[in-house]
DNA sequence: CCGCATACTCTCCATCGGGAAGTAGGCACC
DNA sequence: GGTGCCTACTTCCCGATGGAGAGTATGCGG
């Protein structure tokens, strides 16, 4: 696929940010963030934990609903790594773990918010655009 | 991975909605809106779209960036049957097919600016983070 | 005839996620 | 003593997904 190696990438950026010209090495960092927060299991744990405070790691998932012990597991460790999440170790049989949101995995469930409220805004809109395009595309 | 069946899921939703209860199906709907939106490829899309108004095929792929022939496809076809973007093929050859965001498309992107803006804001936050976790953690 | 353009589609292969079960180790109960 | 329970992961098998690269159709121009 070619690629644009000129500024436009920047000019995107500099139009959203007001005006502040931004590096491509920024750039690459802002979307290497983008790529694992804008997730939906991110987005999800992130409602639990703030619905609900400190959570231990079964009743994340509970919380959750459907997800495997595998994806909770590394959503949860990228989550603490990228500082959204503080994960608190008691040294106690059985293990027992807590995890909490950060002051910035508060802020990026704040950023999220609008987008929660514009998938139940257009829930229906959306089912009609699939049906409509199933009907165009003679989809089984 | 336990999963409740009880009320948890519609106490979450009817708090960020402002004590709309919502059903077991909608929750699902939502979810799944949540789990084809809420991706990489789909923000980058709509913020091309976004800055550039109507695109080609392969513009697209370069406004965006280092994404490959077969995810731009799918994520482009994803976002059309969901309404997002408008697909225009011109019967000529070589092909020339347009994409433009629909005004739902457009307020998907209004809701996404929120998270583009704090990945910007948080970025050093994130990035240190990062190394502390992986200086605790003996990262190779 | 050959090369070019475009918007996909296809192939090979590496990576990732789902489902299910395993693991460690203290405690309670029989 | 043996067994089962608990918790937070880790591991295994296998199908799904994504990356890289090339192929495809077809009209046009040199």
């Amino acid at each position: 696929m070619p690629q644009e190696v000129s500024a436009p990438s920047i000019y995107q950026w500099s139009e959203r940010a007001g005006g502040k010209p931004l590096d491509p090495e920024l750039d690459r960092l802002v979307r290497d963030i983008i790529g694992k927060v804008a997730d939906k299991w991110t987005m999800l744990i992130l409602e639990a934990l703030n619905d609900h405070g400190t959570l231990r790691f079964t009743d994340v998932g509970r919380k959750v609903g459907e997800i495997s012990q595998k994806m909770l597991t590394k959503t949860l460790r990228q989550m603490e790594a990228d500082g959204l999440v503080q994960r608190t170790v008691h040294p106690v049989i059985p293990p027992h773990v807590e995890y909490s949101l950060t002051p910035m995995g508060r802020s990026l469930g704040g950023a999220f918010c609008g987008v929660w409220l514009w998938a139940e805004e257009h829930h229906a809109a959306i089912e009609a655009s699939r049906k409509a395009f199933a009907e165009r595309n003679g989809a089984a």
